[in-house]
DNA sequence: AAAGTCTGGAAAATCGTTTAAGCAAACCTA
DNA sequence: TAGGTTTGCTTAAACGATTTTCCAGACTTT
């Protein structure tokens, strides 16, 4: 049916060793020989067999990628960054969901080793390990995770965050979280909370428990929002806006993760991107460099960077000045 | 180093093929052996080469997916429902990326074929058809498109879009999409424009030609805008509660695609969603039929459903038309 | 008791590739 | 010109599973 390495030989009288040697590179092949085989094998579209390959050598050409939520609003651009910085190196991925559960995760990982992957980036669900495993694993989570490989500075991303607000004169912030046990979410906050200095005020408010009105929040005084997620930044914004207040006139919002919509709303929405290619190529060297046997590299943190758009300005001049500052 | 089914043959005492049968269930395998094979399994962790059995079966368990561009906000659901699709009937997901470029996308193909996948979901960059190929290919795209397997039916969507509008007495409308030459888009638009009625007036506004001043087009008479994607919905929305416009007192706004932040936006963005559960296990079962010899069955089209929530309501009194600016 | 049927299991071929080892001819080198 | 190197290629053995074929013994049936 399909061309296999045999019918070239075969079709050209030599064996198939020589045409292995002549795709591979390996091996001593004559030019000629060379040219009339890569000639036959345009000629009757070969595709060599990821099977006989990889069962030969042991090596797939694929790599895992096991998420808890494939439905994540980053995911997409995580997931591209991944499959081009995999693709860079030759690999393909292969996807798995572990729905935020331990036991469907390390069911994913068995099936991606049976599958044959080469390697497996995890994000791991909430509070899991990933059980030591023959092939590599490469893992993304919060900093202070033990066995974590490669994760976006979050904490130096939240403290940038409310620096910038700081910078533009605001002294009373709403800290926004979703979830107290997300590691991620935590560590946004704690940054946030350490680039807090004495004379600001600060509420930290967790949807978890309800979503706020936002407006009359401001009317205590309140006169910026910084959420961990530009989703949860959206959801403030837009009720902002539809209760008539002004952003950034009458208050500013920062995000985090410039999703997708965040640059095309109005106003723009400021937010701490995550550096998606460099975490994605980091996780991917991390596994290739120990598919060639070099030991496994320390942990790496990578820098999440500030983008300013409209959605933050100077804080407004407040009526009474400062009434809660006290020296 | 790994257990393989030798092994486990060896420390049993018995050939491999009867621990082959024993897995697998084909053969004849006494209980009693079956039970003592799979004690040994659980024992010492083994987990079949993908690779070998691929090899022989010529089935790898896995199908790709080659989408043009991964970082589209709606690939999330997409490729969640794929994969859940993909897992009930035991196979895996490789993903691929097609930036949008034909050369790019037939490449993709041909490495799935290299990898072994089993059959292909192909979700097609704009104006190009799937080269034939050896293996059963899904194709995702347009009604109109030729080739198409599976796609939701976004002409009906569209027209429901509208009649929802008309329903609440809107008669000026905006129609608001990216691309004309995005045949999905087309399809949308022209299922808006299906529904309309000879009272009703409307104007079709492509983003490509760049954004337009929302509230100035409102303040001309438009008291709803429909999108071809939320989007744009919500760029649309967005800017006119900024500019001070109520929504949905002033105006109503209408999005598709359902995406991740529909729901938790301030209003909630009415929207025409995609059934991707019957998109995807369409897709996959489409593929699987295939697999099992089936002929190619013919094209389905998935009807979408209308989710109203808080961002359409009645069109606003002619008289009471002007901007509710109070703070 | 002879003949047929069932049952549990083994032997061996096979899938398509890579790669180590070997081998003849051609090419140097001294 | 004898001995060593290179060159270009072949042979054959893996890799780890599945599957067809076959066989010996136990069990039925008449």
């Amino acid at each position: 049916m399909k061309p296999k390495l045999k019918d070239i030989a075969r079709e050209l009288g030599v064996s198939t060793a020589t045409v292995s040697n002549a795709l591979s590179g390996n091996g001593r092949v004559s030019e000629k020989t060379r040219q009339m085989i890569r000639e036959k094998i345009q000629e009757i579209g070969y595709l060599p067999s990821g099977a006989g390959r990889a069962l030969r050598t042991g090596r797939s050409g694929v790599l895992g990628l096991v998420l808890p939520d494939i439905s994540n609003p980053l995911f997409p651009a995580f997931a591209q960054a991944i499959e081009a910085a995999a693709a860079e190196s030759g690999h393909g991925i292969l996807i798995a969901d572990s729905h935020g559960d331990a036991a469907a995760q390390s069911e994913a990982v068995d099936r991606m080793i049976e599958r044959g992957a080469d390697g497996i980036v995890v994000v791991p669900c909430r509070g899991t390990r990933v059980s030591d495993t023959s092939l590599p694993v490469a893992i993304i989570d919060a900093v202070s995770s033990p066995g974590n490989s490669v994760c976006a500075d979050h904490c130096a991303g939240g403290r940038v965050a409310v620096e910038h607000l700081l910078a533009l004169g605001h002294r009373n912030l709403i800290l926004l979280g979703q979830s107290r046990r997300s590691s991620v979410q935590s560590d946004r906050i704690s940054g946030m909370q350490a680039a807090l200095t004495t004379t600001a005020q600060v509420r930290v408010i967790w949807l978890e428990d309800g979503t706020p009105d936002f407006a009359s929040l401001v009317r205590q005084g309140a006169t910026a929002v910084v959420a961990t997620s530009d989703l949860h930044a959206l959801t403030a914004l837009t009720q902002l806006q539809g209760a008539g207040l002004s952003v950034p006139g009458d208050v500013s919002v920062v995000g985090f993760d410039d999703l997708s919509f965040s640059a095309r709303i109005t106003p723009g929405l400021t937010t701490i991107a995550q550096n998606m290619p460099a975490i994605a190529a980091t996780a991917v060297a991390y596994l290739i460099s120990q598919l060639r046997g070099a030991p496994r590299p320390p942990a790496q943190v990578i820098p999440m960077s500030l983008l300013v758009r409209a959605s933050t300005g100077p804080a407004p001049k407040p009526q009474e000045a400062t009434p809660n500052m006290e020296k």
